[in-house]
DNA sequence: AGCGGAACCTGTCGGC
DNA sequence: TGCCGACAGGTTCCGC
C-alpha cells in the first residue's frame, strides 16, 4: 500500500493520537506478521510499554517504546494501523490489537497477510533498517549526492529510484509521478543523467513527496489514513494510472510499459 | 550489477 | 451468474 509520503501521514497521526500511551493488552488473531516470533512473546515484549513516539525510516514505521523496546512495522501492499474505541469482536482482517491505557485501541489489520511487525531490544537487531539509503526529505539528500550515485549505476531510472538502497521510500505510484516532473523517461539509464537532469531530478523528488505530504497521501484502492479519512493527491496523479489519457502537458496519450514485473506510467512525448 | 521470475496471501475487476 | 486470469501501492529470494 503505502510509500513514503504515506507513512510520513500514518506516522504523523499516531504521534497526535497515541504518543504517551500505555500499551495494556495484545491480542493476535492471526500471527503472519510476527515471523519467528511467538504470539506470547510478542505480546510479552509489549505488554507495559509506553509509546514514547512513532518515526518513519523510508517506509518504516518505528515505534519508540519505554522501557526501551522498538516494534518496527512494515506495512507492504495493504497494512493499516486504526484507532477506535473499544469494540468486542475483531473484523475481517484484523490481525492485532494493542489496547491502550485510555480504553482506545490500535488496530493492524492487513487484507493480504503481507505486512510485518517485528521487536527488537537494539534498532542495530532490525536489519532491514540498515540497508535503507538515504531519505530523500533529508539534507543527505543533495543535489551533489544524487548526481554521484546515478552515474555509479546503469539500472533504469525507474528501477533506480524504487531500490531502497538507493533512496528509501519510493514506491511505484511516486517514482512514475516524480519521472514525469523531471520529464526524465523511466527507462533511461541512470548513468546516463546529466547534470542538469539530476537537479531536475532532485527538484522533482522533493517536490513530488512534499506535495504529496501535504496532502497527506495518495488513496487508491485501500490506502486509509488512522482516522480512516483518504488522502487528496489522487487528484494530483499526472501519470500513474492513466493509460491512454491525454497527457496534462503535450495532449499525447499516457503509455504504460511493465519494468521489473510493475506497470510504469509515462508520457513518451515529455519524457526524454 | 541488474534483470526476470517466483513467492509471500488475499481481494477485485474485466472478459467470456 | 460463474469461473478464470490479470492485476494490485512491497520485499526478498534465486538464477542467469
Amino acid at each position: 500500500m503505502p510509500e513514503l509520503p504515506e507513512v510520513e501521514t500514518i506516522v504523523r497521526e499516531l504521534n497526535s493520537a497515541i504518543r504517551g500511551r500505555r500499551i495494556d493488552t495484545v491480542r493476535i488473531f492471526r500471527a503472519d506478521a510476527l515471523g519467528d516470533m511467538k504470539p506470547r512473546a510478542f505480546r510479552n515484549k509489549l505488554v507495559g510499554h509506553t509509546i514514547q513516539d512513532v518515526e518513519r525510516r523510508g517506509k518504516y514505521l518505528i515505534f519508540n517504546l519505554l522501557p526501551v523496546r522498538f516494534m518496527v512495522a512494515h506495512l507492504r501492499m495493504t497494512g493499516k494501523f486504526a484507532l477506535t474505541p473499544a469494540i468486542p469482536k475483531p473484523m475481517r482482517h484484523h490481525r492485532v490489537w494493542f489496547g491502550l491505557d485510555n480504553g482506545e485501541l490500535l488496530v493492524f489489520q492487513d487484507a493480504r497477510c503481507f505486512g510485518t511487525l517485528r521487536i527488537v531490544d537494539a534498532l542495530e537487531e532490525a536489519g532491514q533498517l540498515s540497508r535503507l539509503g538515504v531519505d530523500p526529505l533529508t539534507r543527505r539528500f543533495s543535489n551533489p549526492w544524487l548526481a554521484e550515485a546515478l552515474g555509479k549505476s546503469r539500472a533504469s531510472l525507474k528501477s533506480w529510484l524504487m531500490d531502497q538502497g538507493k533512496i528509501a521510500g519510493l514506491g511505484n505510484i511516486y517514482a512514475a509521478e516524480i519521472l514525469f516532473a523531471a520529464q526524465l523517461a523511466p527507462e533511461r539509464a541512470a548513468d546516463s543523467v546529466d547534470a542538469a537532469e539530476a537537479v531536475r531530478l532532485h527538484r522533482a523528488t522533493r517536490k513530488i513527496l512534499r506535495k504529496a505530504i501535504s496532502k497527506n497521501g495518495t488513496t487508491i484502492s485501500d490506502f486509509a489514513r488512522v482516522d480512516s479519512k483518504q488522502g487528496e493527491f489522487q487528484n494530483m496523479l499526472k501519470v500513474y494510472g492513466r493509460e491512454n489519457e491525454p497527457c496534462t502537458s503535450c495532449r499525447n496519450p499516457i503509455v504504460r510499459i511493465v519494468q521489473q514485473q510493475r506497470s510504469t506510467f509515462y508520457c513518451p512525448q515529455c519524457q526524454r
